[in-house]
This record gives C-alpha cells, sequence and structure tokens, in this order.
DNA sequence: CTAATTAATTTGTTCATATAAGTTATTCTA
DNA sequence: TAGAATAACTTATATGAACAAATTAATTAG
C-alpha cells in the first residue's frame, strides 16, 4: 500500500477533494512533482496514470495535467434513490460509543436509511479516508464525532469542502472550534463541575483530578474541576492535577496515581475525580493493589455513567452521559437537516440549532465523607 | 495510432475478440510479447495495461494476465464502482460485538468497500427486513451473524433467495443448520468443556452451569460441560444445569442463582461455569451479596474473555474467544468470495471453507481450589 | 502592431536496467 | 507419501535516459 506511486496519488487526490485543486485547473508539472516528492519521472505518470484512468484528471499533451470536473459524473456512481447516511466516531467498539452508535443506527435504520460506521482510532489520516470516501460516493450526510478535537486538526479543507458540496454534518460530543458545525454535545464544563462540587460538598479538599488533553471535553471538565474549587474557596494544588494523551491512557495515570499514593501519607488526596468511567475502572486496581477502602480511605468519582458503573465491587458515582439520547437527537438533525435541503430552504428553526445536553450526578458508593472528618 | 504500444494493444484486442484469447485464459506473458513484437517491457506493459483499464484484461501478480469475462460487463462496471458489504449481527453496541465488528470493518475499509451495519436486536421481523433491504438494493455480500440461531429460523426462504441471487453470504458466531453455510465460529463445544474440565482438574465435583438456550452456542457449551463430566468421571446432578433465554438474561440467572446459594449449605456447588463473562459480571453481584469469597469459597468462571474479565476486583478466568480476529477473518474470506463470482468460477479452495476457531483457557484469579480439599 | 519564428515547457513514447513480491511446479526431506 | 524448501517464472515498482510532439510564451522580422 506504502508505494511511492500510491502516496504521490493519494496527495494529489487529496488536494483535488480538499478544493486545493478546482475543476479545470491546471495542477503541477510531472517535473514540479519529481522535485516536490523526490521520485522519477516514471512514478510520477504511474500516479497520474491512475488519476487519469479514475476520472480525476485529464492530460493535454504540451499543456499540462488538468484536475477534472467530477460535478455531473458523481450522479452516475451515486447509488439512486439509496438513502446513505455516515457515522463517523473514533471508536465504534469501545466504551460508550456502542450506545452513542445505536441511538443514531436505530433511529436512522426505522426511517429507512442505510448506515455506514466508520471508525477512526483517533487518527487523523484515516478521518481524512473516510473524508474521501463520502467526498466521492454518495452520502446524504455525516454524523461526526471529531478525531483528536482539542489539537487543530489537519483535514479542516475536507469539512469546508462538505460544506461546498452541499453535504450536511453534524458533531457530536466535541466540535471543531474553526468550523462552527451544528454539534450535540454535552455541557462539559457544567460536568467537571458537578463531579468535583460533589466530592467537596462531602468535606474533600485535596482532590486529585485525571484529565485527558487531547479531545475538547477533557480541558472544558477541568475547567469544571477548577471552577468547583474556585467557587468553594478551596486552593487547588497544581500537582493534583494530572494530564494525559489518548495513547498514554493505559499506562501514564496508572503509573501517576500508584507514585502519588505511594508518597508521604500526610500529603495524600482524600478523593479523584476521573475523565471518564474506564479510567475509573483502571485506577480502582491500583486503589485496591494498596488495599485502600473505597470510600472510606479515598473517594473517587467516574464521569459518563456508563455500564462501567456497575461492574465491579465497587458501584461508581458518576456524571450521566446522554449516550444513545445523544445519538438519536443527532440522527433526528441530521434527517431534518437532509429534508431541509431537498425542500430547499423551507427550514424547522428548531431543528437547526446545536443541543448540549445537561449532564447530571449519580450518587453511587465509590463515594463518601473523607477519613478524618 | 501508429506507436508501438498501440499495436501491441490492437494485437491482443484483436486475439481477444476473435476468440483467439477465451475468458480466463491465460495470454501470454510480458516477455513472451517483448520478443513477438520486438519491444521493450515498458512498451508491453502500456499495451497490457490499457486493456486492463478498460476491463479487456486482468493482471494477477505471479501468475499470468489473463483475458476477463466481458459477458456480464454492464453490470460489472456499474456494480465495481460501489462495492457494498453489509455486516446484520444481533447487536452492534453490545459485549464482544464490538470487537468482532471492528475486525471486519477495518479490514473492509481498507479494501475499500462500504460497510453497512444493521442489528436485529435478536429479532426474527427485523432480520427479514434487513435481508429484504439487501436483496432488493445492491450489495456485493453479506456478513451475517444468526439471530436466534438455535430455533427454526422463518426468513430461511431469504437466505436461499440470496444464494439463487448469487449473493455470497457468511455466518460469524453460529449458523442456521438447514443452510449449511460458509461459517466463521468458534469451537463452542471445545470451550464448554474446556471451562468445565479447568474446574474438574481443580478438585471441583459440584459444578453449576449456566447457558443460555436460544441461540446454538449455549447448548453447544452445555454439550462440552456435560462431556467434560463423563469424561472425568464426575456425576451430573442435573438440578446444576441453568438455562435461560435472551430476553431473561437480566434476571432469571441472577434470581437462580440467588435461590441456590440461599439453599442448605451442604449442598452449595463450589464452581461455577457461565454462558459468558456479561453473565458472569452479574453473578458476581449475588455471590458478593453473601459475602462469599471467590475464589476461596466459590470459583466462577467466564467464556469470550472479553474486556470484562479485567474490570472487575476478581479478574474472571474465562476461555478465549478470536473477537476482532474472527471478524477479519470473515471479511477476508468475504471478499475472496465477492472476487470469484467475478472472475467466475476459478476457486482458491482454500478462502472457500469454513474455519472453527480453537478456543482456549485463560487462567486468571476467579478459580482456585475448592475449599474441603 | 502583427505575424512568423524561436525557445522553453509539458506531455507522449520508447529503451535499458534493477530489485521486489507473488505463484507455480519441482525437488528434496523426514 | 505428505510437507517443506527451492527454483523458475510472472507481474509490480522504481530509476535513468533519450527523443518526439504539442503547447505556450517570448522574441524577432515585416
Amino acid at each position: 500500500m506504502q508505494t511511492k506511486y500510491n502516496i504521490v496519488k493519494q496527495a494529489i487526490k487529496s488536494k483535488i477533494l480538499d478544493g486545493t485543486f478546482q475543476p479545470h485547473q491546471k495542477i503541477s508539472s510531472e517535473s514540479e512533482l519529481m522535485k516536490q516528492f523526490g521520485v522519477s519521472r516514471h512514478t510520477v505518470r504511474l500516479a497520474v496514470g491512475d488519476l487519469v484512468n479514475n476520472g480525476w484528471l485529464y492530460r493535454e499533451q504540451g499543456a499540462g495535467t488538468f484536475c477534472a470536473d467530477r460535478t455531473q459524473e458523481n450522479n452516475n456512481t451515486s447509488v439512486g434513490n439509496q438513502k446513505n447516511i455516515a457515522i463517523i466516531t473514533t471508536y465504534i467498539s469501545d466504551y460508550i460509543f456502542p450506545s452513542i452508535i445505536r441511538g443514531a443506527e436505530t433511529y436512522l435504520s426505522q426511517q429507512g436509511y442505510h448506515v455506514s460506521l466508520f471508525s477512526t482510532n483517533n487518527d487523523h489520516d484515516n478521518e481524512r479516508r473516510f473524508l474521501e470516501k463520502i467526498l466521492t460516493q454518495h452520502f446524504d450526510g455525516v454524523i461526526i464525532e471529531p478525531t483528536k478535537s482539542a489539537i487543530s486538526n489537519p483535514n479542516i479543507n475536507y469539512y469546508l469542502n462538505l460544506e461546498r458540496q452541499n453535504i450536511p454534518y453534524i458533531m457530536i460530543n466535541a466540535y471543531y472550534d474553526e468550523l462552527e458545525p451544528l454539534s450535540i454535545t454535552l455541557d462539559d464544563e457544567k460536568g467537571g463541575f458537578l463531579q468535583t462540587e460533589h466530592l467537596i460538598e462531602l468535606g474533600h479538599k485535596d482532590i486529585l483530578g485525571f484529565f485527558k488533553n487531547d479531545d475538547s471535553q477533557g480541558p472544558k471538565r477541568m475547567k469544571g474541576y477548577l471552577k468547583a474549587h474556585r467557587a468553594h474557596g478551596i486552593d487547588i494544588n497544581p500537582s493534583n492535577i494530572v494530564t494525559y494523551k489518548t495513547e498514554d491512557k493505559y499506562d501514564k495515570p496508572v503509573s501517576d496515581l500508584a507514585a502519588i499514593l505511594d508518597g508521604p501519607e500526610g500529603k495524600r488526596p482524600t478523593a479523584i475525580a476521573c475523565y471518564n468511567d474506564e479510567l475509573t475502572i483502571a485506577l480502582l486496581d491500583v486503589i485496591r493493589e494498596r488495599e485502600l477502602n473505597i470510600p472510606k480511605d479515598i473517594s473517587i468519582i467516574g464521569f459518563d455513567n456508563s455500564f462501567l458503573t456497575n461492574v465491579s465491587e465497587v458501584k461508581l458515582t458518576s456524571i450521566k452521559h446522554p449516550q444513545s439520547e445523544m445519538g438519536e437527537v443527532a440522527a433526528q438533525k441530521m434527517l431534518s437537516m437532509v429534508s431541509n435541503k431537498h425542500s430547499n430552504g423551507k427550514s424547522n428553526k428548531n431543528d437547526l440549532t446545536s443541543v448540549v445536553f445537561d449532564p447530571e450526578l449519580v450518587v453511587r458508593s465509590s463515594t463518601g465523607l473523607p477519613k478524618n472528618k
């Protein structure tokens, strides 16, 4: 798959799909491409030749190579009257994503739509691949959970091209600030606030916070954590905040917590606020190994109120995430955008506004009064 | 028209049109063509490459270049662009299904296929609806996890119609006996056997077994449970076997176990073999409520070796299910069936046989020696 | 200023060479 | 005799070089 000519081919294709090359615009000459990619002319010709054969480009001897106009052609490759909606999420198989997807899938399916699922595994390259597919083939709309939403996105041009091609999209869980899309989210800041406030109201003052930092939910939940401290006039110990990237989620938080628990006992925090339930379950093992009792020795609170709150001997206090409801609302909005497109403008204003779900605290047995109180 | 590669091209085309080259017949190799026409390899490749692009020939690396079958050409070209595969499972969002689906989805996606997901929620009516959709709209193939595979299926005719319409399908996890389809399964009987044998070898003789009875995996796992008893000369107490339907999975096993544990202490079983990890996690709570220690007071073993083995304070001994690997293998087989259909008959025999995965025992801390041994 | 010529650029065709990777048939081995 | 190892063959990818043919821009001649 990673042949040189394929790399060149994909690079050119990307520039067509993200709108850098407009129809009938001249693209770089063969010698320029040779320099750009450091390959031989033959390799360039292979790449361009393939794209010509597939209708992406056309060549004119002596003049150059040009971007083809695919606007009419798309009709042919489209699936006719088939109704397709794509759902792109970071994961389809882990944690609460299945629930979110089910909510959307059930609704769309009932309305007679085909649902195609793609998971990016939190990788921008995959996200780009899927956006290319959606731009190339016929889709009526896309429900997207952004990949690494806290980091600036290299595929912004693809989203803009979706707008140009009049393909509606909705973002769920998070959104890219640059785009200001229609979005269905949870009020993560308030969720973080509720989480921490719950612990503070129980009497905790030394609260460890674990937050992911490469999606936009993490920083927002952390903001809520900080706000709750300020609102209750409690000083924040900077060393009580641990952040981690998605790639490190299985190691860093666990080893960091271990280090803290093995540190001087006096400085040991009495409670932990976690980015989500998945992390909470992982941290439980660290606490168990040290034979600390939950919640007597230490309180811990999750986020998302997933099925994981219920699988362990300690039932987790958590913050309710709408999950399948979020998926369903996204699906409903999507379909009203689709029908809007067809009925050209007649808009139910209600349907075209973003939704922010209100988080709720769900108290179970993992949180309690601090020990020395 | 005077170019060398064009002369070669026309010559080959003539031989196809006058019947010298029949569909799927190997044409002269590149080196032979070089000699025949006295041109360079590159020129030959240009000529052949053009014919491949226009659907006259197809190449197979290592094997040769072959004459394409253009009889159904109209269908093939319009169909070739779309590349749709459907995956129908009972659930898309629960338990190990997401992993299975991910395995298939990742592979199919890489190969440029659209993946459409449908979940029947274990309901035959939904299954029928989706099969209708697949029969009416264009799909290249279907990967199906049967709904209620132990019960006779009212949609058999739809499956037969798939065969009639030459739409390949593969069944995963289980299959309907009446159809004898290509299937990718786990050796459930052996899995059940390993489960129970492990407990017997630890010294347990009074082993409670919980098995689902409306899919075909349940009875097979139960058969393994029985076989293990016989193989080790241990009597089976009929009241030690609990079966349940999918609809009752949240209630019946839990209440049945509660009743047994609250019964006379002497007759209390020392070990439990469970249909899957999901059930095991549910039963853990019943055991915890009675303050019994696992594995000292009672051993418990799961099935599927899912992520659930690791979420509780007790790490579950379980039986390994291939999960994402199963999905990937199913996807690979599916695509070789699809390409077989197009190249009409030329079969890689290896690709067209069912696969039965071998289960493995994974020992963790939920099983141990019986108390009074 | 216009038209013809020329130079530079760009794609089109062809050759020679080399290594990689997959398939098939044969040989060798246990 | 079954299965592993190998050799021979086939297509796949890649580089370098050369000349042809068409277009475009710049220059020159009228």
